[in-house]
DNA sequence: TTCATTTGACCGCG
DNA sequence: CGCGGTCAAATGAA
């Protein structure tokens, strides 16, 4: 597959025809050692201890870094209760970018608390934004009917196809280990699909100070072309918004800015603790998103960084 | 057909 | 020898 046979052992691979599950024993093992290190690297330096690339972070939203995660395996640990996930950067094939984490989820409140440790930096370069890329567009149908797109975009290196990268797989994986949310946060973030139905409700949660806009209405409309660089996924609300919501701080100059990744990759630092994305970014092929408060009133997020214009 | 995820096996560290 | 990190075939979605 993906990394070099160096050696076998044990091909007990049940290779009839009925295996479902088929166990990878008849796989190459080149056992690339503990999580941080390169799997290349020779196994007898591999240490199964923290080393100073490491680095361990508490947050609420651990999928929502502003990188794009591979997920490459799941592990049930001793005398936890949840599962621990290991991601690895999507780059490390195209750009031996070594960076990967592993998630385990710590607490059961809602939302939960995870613990993420990272290993070794970035050095893929490729633009960190697969975290949402928000823009709000405004469609230039009828201004008194306009509609609010929330693009969840990315800015990569063009490379792959990333129909269903893996940041969707990353929501799934919250889905998963999510109990059914109904906790109070400031808002929901609504999962449509094209034909208008909701596929899930998924709060998110916003820093006190970060008020979403006001957004007057927003009829359903099939989602819009993606960025041109992958991994990319637009969303949108695709259900008609009535009312909109009074409240709105000014959040002054950050508002039409274009997205920069380090903000956001900060900006979800900050958030971490006092906000969460219940639903993270990625793609959501085929799935519309919108963003409104828990009755219902539509909001869009628009903080440092987020390129909304149009609508607002 | 491609590709990311799933999941049991593998394997070294402690 | 147990635990945990990783591999890779199988699986399934697009």
């Amino acid at each position: 597959m993906e990394l070099q046979c160096l050696k076998r052992k044990k091909a007990s691979y049940p290779f009839a025809q009925g295996a479902v599950m088929g166990p990878a024993s008849g796989s190459c093992s080149p056992r690339g050692g503990v999580f941080g290190l390169s799997p290349t690297a020779p196994r007898h330096s591999c240490k199964r201890r923290k080393d100073k690339l490491t680095r361990v972070k508490h947050t609420l939203t651990p999928y929502f870094d502003g990188h794009l995660w591979r997920k490459y395996g799941q592990k049930v640990i001793k005398d936890a209760p949840y599962p621990r996930l290991y991601f690895r950067c999507s780059y490390r094939e195209d750009r031996h970018c070594l960076a990967s984490k592993l998630v385990q989820q710590v607490t059961h409140d809602d939302p939960p608390l995870y613990e993420v440790t990272y290993k070794h930096e970035h050095t893929c370069n490729a633009a960190p934004v697969p975290a949402p890329d928000i823009e709000a567009d405004a469609l230039p149908t009828d201004t008194s009917d306009a509609a609010l797109v929330l693009r969840f975009g990315s800015s990569g290196d063009g490379s792959g196809s990333n129909h269903h990268g893996g940041a969707a797989m990353q929501l799934q994986e919250q889905q998963q280990y999510h109990r059914p949310v109904l906790h109070p946060s400031p808002f929901v973030m609504t999962n449509n699909n094209f034909d208008g139905s909701n596929s899930s409700q998924l709060h998110a949660f916003f820093p006190s100070h970060v008020v979403p806009p006001v957004v007057s209405s927003c009829p359903p409309f099939p989602i819009i072309e993606s960025s041109p660089t992958p991994p990319t996924t637009s969303w949108s609300p695709s259900f008609p918004i009535v009312e909109s919501t009074p409240t709105v701080v000014p959040s002054t100059d950050h508002e039409g800015d274009m997205f920069s990744p380090l903000d956001w990759d900060s900006f979800m630092y900050d958030l971490d603790d006092h906000s969460h994305f219940s639903s993270d970014h990625g793609q959501f092929p085929g799935n519309t998103f919108s963003w409104e408060t828990n009755d219902g009133s539509p909001l869009a997020h628009l903080r440092k960084g987020i390129k909304a214009e149009g609508l607002f």
